[in-house]
RNA sequence: GGGCGCAUAGCUCAGCUGGGAGAGCACCUGCCUUACAAGCAGGGGGUCAUAGGUUCGAGCCCUAUUGCGCCCACCA
């Protein structure tokens, strides 16, 4: 492979960013092994669904997961990042349906399950795939060498071991019970799995008449058409209004069907009439109250949520329709004695948004509180960790309040449920391997369930199951626990939770030590980002647009831990801005490195920094770049990757670029060869320390420039000198140059402040001009430190040096900076208003400072309250602001005379 | 019914354990200065939602209030 000598004169992200992917991919750089002279470092992935097209939620997931991995990658760990994909088992499968209707004509049944699978399988082949490709747009450097899918042989093997295992314990059970069921998708549904909305309803009042012809009772219910499954009546024994009819009969209105009237603690006498339908079969609390009172479980509702033969001549009809027919009927009656509009909470499936029915049926069941204590306790104990922490109490109270996780679903996309039935005796087995014969009978009549289990219960065992578990494989002693768990809020329930019960049950650890939790990318105004809304945005056009180190960047540095963002172009472009930025400055620096041919020139030995000629900026830079080495590293660790990311931008560009490279120029350009030699050096080292800080962030930008600069003897074919193998810069404390840098800021303020005098005077940056600086006492060193800078930065051509204010000309506009005082003659165009005007607004700015800090110091309580270091540096500010506050006065009583005030 | 988050510059948001209010974008002025106009230099702009309290000191801690948003909850 040839290369160029320098980087290509625009900033073009695909020039490189697919290159740079598939150099990284097939040279290995992101393979993890089991090192045992490393440390491990752990991730594994949210498994994106297969039906799914990457969307920016995975955009901002992955690219936390790629920074974390990438971060600890460079500091030596073994950074293993475990891809897979998940078989979502209702979403595929009706996606399968749609696509079986659309191109057969046909529905699944009339393929049968066998076929219906090859269907499915075939649809995995053919679109599973698609959404890991794009998320190598991205610049995830996961392990694809150990890319998995959650019904694959293992993660299978995995979940049939824990199935058996929870059932031999008794914590799996199968069980007649209310369940969620969804009428559209066919199939009960996990608490997790139903969404609560209100929604406005009506509650609606009927009288139930007594069986003795007495008035009987006056009920409330939001749902009339279950009343043909009720089977009581129940009041609170305390109840004085309804004791007389407790164990007396009512009757049905229009059925004309006897029921009792039972007492039960259940009822609140506040609410409604203080007297409930019961009705078992319909709905969780009555289904207890009917198992108190042994009251049965007549149904009137079918899985389609069509009404039975129980509802007479409703029977066929939609439950809502039969609820409008039944109470004008029930109103034509004369039942119904009033409604009441009311706001009614109702229970939706969380994939159709179909209102869910509570239906009694055969599941299986994992029982949760066994499971749930110790996750619970995990958690208390700081063995799992929250970031940010609050989340811990989301996850608490939802383990606080589990009920039994019904796991079976009447679907055939998914992990089928390792129970066999002998179709002679009856008999029913759990195991691993499907039986051959009959354990009681012998019968070869076996017959396996016909339910799979919720996608979930196999994603619960991901972290581990990924590698290899139930075998003890070396990756798993290795690798497992894994570090941390980065995901949204919105899955804390379906996920992390199950994860971690089941990880404590199988593994006795907790999955990870940390859960890393984000919010939700929404649009400019808002928004939830949704289909129906169409406000998507893809971020495969982004990067396209963009590049994906732009995108990446705006997505890691444009968040607060836990929160949701906003999708803005402007900070898209910003970022987009930023690496064109380094870019440049990149491109500038190899410039300076190169002869004519091309060849680096000779560059001094920077081993020794102490040794080495440098100069007050160099040790300025280096010792810039050594504090954001440690506030980098800091907050990474912390996982406050966009405090990290602005870190590394001010530094490359408010300090590299703005002031270090400006400065630098003068040395670049000019005689001293030794010196040039130093300027060099620095100039690369600090590049290739400020491209580790940000390879996290922006990988592909990074390691293109890095095939450029010298000594890394970048060869882009020996991936042993790839940055992405490259290590973290570590802070040293004997990098913090304070005096150099104290002259550095000098020069900077003096720079800024004639800057300032030529904008207020208009004279074009161009026009030459001369200065005067009067130092401070015992600043005479340090300002005059500044000559060389301020000469080239502020195009000054002469600076005279005065200690004494009497030496100061005439006609100057004047600006005060810590430590000195600046004149600058402009005899030709002076301008005194604009002078005084300046000068009063310092005046005023510099009052008030001096006004805070010596109230400050004035007031008792802070003197005698205050820690010391805080009062000296107060006491610091008193001075340094009095001194310049009287020179600016000064000043101002001079030009005050000038313009005649 | 329970819990949580947010309210800071025109916009989007930072602001770590309380100690001189910041960034990006937008805006105004001047610059094609030999890395970069995706740029450079300079500048304007905030009673940190409201009211109390704690403290020598509050954007930050406590209480209450208002507004917006989210989550949980067996829906008579």
């Amino acid at each position: 492979m040839t290369i160029e000598k320098n980087l290509a004169k625009t900033y073009d992200p695909k020039d490189f960013e697919d290159r740079i992917y598939e150099m990284w991919e097939t040279s290995g750089a992101f393979r993890a092994e089991a090192d045992p002279d490393k440390k491990p470092f752990t991730i594994v992935m949210p498994p994106p669904n297969i039906t799914g097209q990457l969307h920016m939620g995975h955009a901002l997931d992955q690219t936390l997961q790629d920074v974390l991995t990438r971060f600890k990658r460079l500091q030596g760990y073994s950074a293993l990042w475990l891809p897979g994909s998940d078989h979502a088992s209702i979403a595929t499968e009706v996606k399968v349906v749609d696509r079986i209707r659309q191109e057969e004509g046909l529905e699944k049944e009339d393929l049968g399950r066998e076929e219906f699978l090859k269907r499915a399988w075939a649809w995995k082949e053919e679109f599973g795939g698609k959404i890991t490709k794009q998320c190598r747009k991205l610049g995830d450097s996961c392990d694809w060498s150990r890319e998995r899918f959650t019904m694959d042989e293992g993660c299978n093997k995995a979940v049939n071991h824990f199935f058996v295992k929870l059932y031999e314990k008794g914590l799996i059970y199968r069980g007649n019970r209310l369940i969620n069921w969804c009428p559209e998708c066919g199939t009960s549904l996990s608490d997790a799995e139903v969404e609560h909305e209100d929604k406005n309803g009506m509650y609606w009042y009927f009288r139930y008449p007594a069986a003795d012809g007495g008035e009987g009772v006056v009920v409330a219910t939001s749902r009339p058409e279950t009343i043909f499954a009720d089977v009581a009546i129940a009041v609170h024994p305390e109840d004085d209004r309804y004791k007389d009819l407790v164990g007396k009969k009512v009757l049905i209105p229009l059925l004309n069907k006897e029921i009792p009237v039972i007492a039960d603690t259940y009822p609140d006498p506040e609410k409604g009439t203080g007297a409930v339908k019961i009705t078992p079969a319909h709905d969780p609390n009555d289904f207890e109250v009917g198992a108190r009172h042994n009251l049965g479980t007549p149904t009137c509702i079918d899985f389609e949520a069509k009404m039975t033969a129980a509802a007479g001549k409703y029977e066929g009809m939609d439950r809502y329709e039969c609820r409008k027919a039944w109470v004008a009927d029930l109103e034509a009656a004369g039942y119904l004695v009033k409604t009441e509009e009311k706001v009614i909470p109702v229970g939706e499936c969380y994939r159709c948004h179909t209102v869910v029915e509570p239906m009694l049926s055969d599941q299986w069941f994992v029982k949760m509180e066994d499971l749930a204590k110790p996750a619970i306790e995990a958690a208390k104990a700081g063995d799992l960790e929250h970031v940010p922490e609050r989340f811990e109490k989301i996850y608490l109270h939802w383990l606080e309040e589990i009920r039994d996780w019904c796991i079976s679903r009447q679907l055939w996309w998914g992990h089928r449920i390792p129970a066999y039935y002998c179709d002679d005796c009856g008999e029913l087995m759990v195991a691993e391997e499907a039986p051959l014969s009959c354990s009681k009978c012998g019968s070869k009549n076996i017959r396996q369930d016909e339910d799979v289990l919720d996608t979930w219960f196999s994603s619960a065992l991901w972290p581990f199951s990924t590698l290899g578990w139930p075998e003890e494989t070396e990756d798993l002693k290795y690798f497992y626990p894994t570090d941390v768990l980065v995901t949204g809020y919105d899955i804390i329930f379906f996920w992390v939770v199950r994860m971690v019960f089941s990880a404590l049950e199988t593994t006795g650890k907790t999955p990870f030590k940390y859960v890393y939790v984000h919010g939700l990318v929404r649009d400019a105004q808002g928004r939830k980002m949704s289909k129906s809304l169409g406000n998507g945005i893809d971020p495969l056009e982004i990067i396209d647009q963009y590049g994906a180190d732009a995108l990446r960047f705006m997505l890691t540095t444009g968040i607060t831990p836990g929160n949701d963002m906003r999708f803005k172009t402007d900070k898209l472009e910003s970022s987009r801005n930023f690496a064109n930025k380094l870019w440049n400055a990149s491109r500038f620096t190899i410039m300076n490195l190169q002869d004519e041919e091309g060849n680096f020139k000779p560059m001094a030995d920077l081993s020794d920094l102490n040794a080495a000629a440098l100069k007050d900026e160099d040790k300025w830079i280096i010792s810039r770049v050594n504090d954001a080495v440690k506030y980098i590293t800091n907050t990474l660790e912390k996982f406050d990757l966009a405090l990290a990311g602005q870190r590394a931008y001010d530094l490359i560009w408010n300090e590299y670029c703005d002031w270090y490279i400006e400065i630098v120029k003068g040395r670049l350009y000019g005689e001293d060869e030794e010196d040039k030699k130093v300027a060099r050096a620095v100039l690369v080292k600090v590049l290739k320390d400020m491209l580790r800080l940000l390879h996290p962030f922006m990988p592909y930008i990074t390691e293109e420039i890095w095939a450029y600069l010298p000594a890394g003897e970048i060869k882009a074919d020996n991936p042993e000198n790839f940055l992405i193998k490259e290590n973290w810069p570590l802070y040293d404390e004997a990098l913090t140059f304070e005096a150099e840098a104290e002259k550095i800021e000098m020069a900077m303020a003096i720079i800024r402040s004639i800057r300032n005098i030529r904008a207020e005077a208009d004279a074009a940056p161009s026009k030459k001009l001369t200065a005067v600086i009067l130092s401070a006492e015992g600043k005479e060193e340090v300002v005059k430190s500044a000559e060389r800078h301020v000469k080239k930065l502020a195009n000054i051509t002469d600076i005279t040096f005065i200690a004494d204010k009497a030496d100061v000309p005439e006609e100057v506009m004047s600006a005060v900076v810590a430590g000195a005082e600046v004149f600058i003659p402009l005899d030709d165009i002076m301008d005194y208003e604009a002078e005084y005007d300046r000068l009063t607004k310092e005046k005023k700015k510099l009052e008030g400072e001096v006004k805070r800090v010596v109230g400050k110091l004035s007031n008792e309580g802070f003197v005698s309250k205050a820690p010391e270091k805080v009062i000296n540096e107060e006491k610091a500010k008193q001075v340094k602001y009095e001194e310049m506050l009287a020179k600016v006065i000064d000043r101002l009583a001079i030009v005050e005379k000038k313009v005649g005030k």
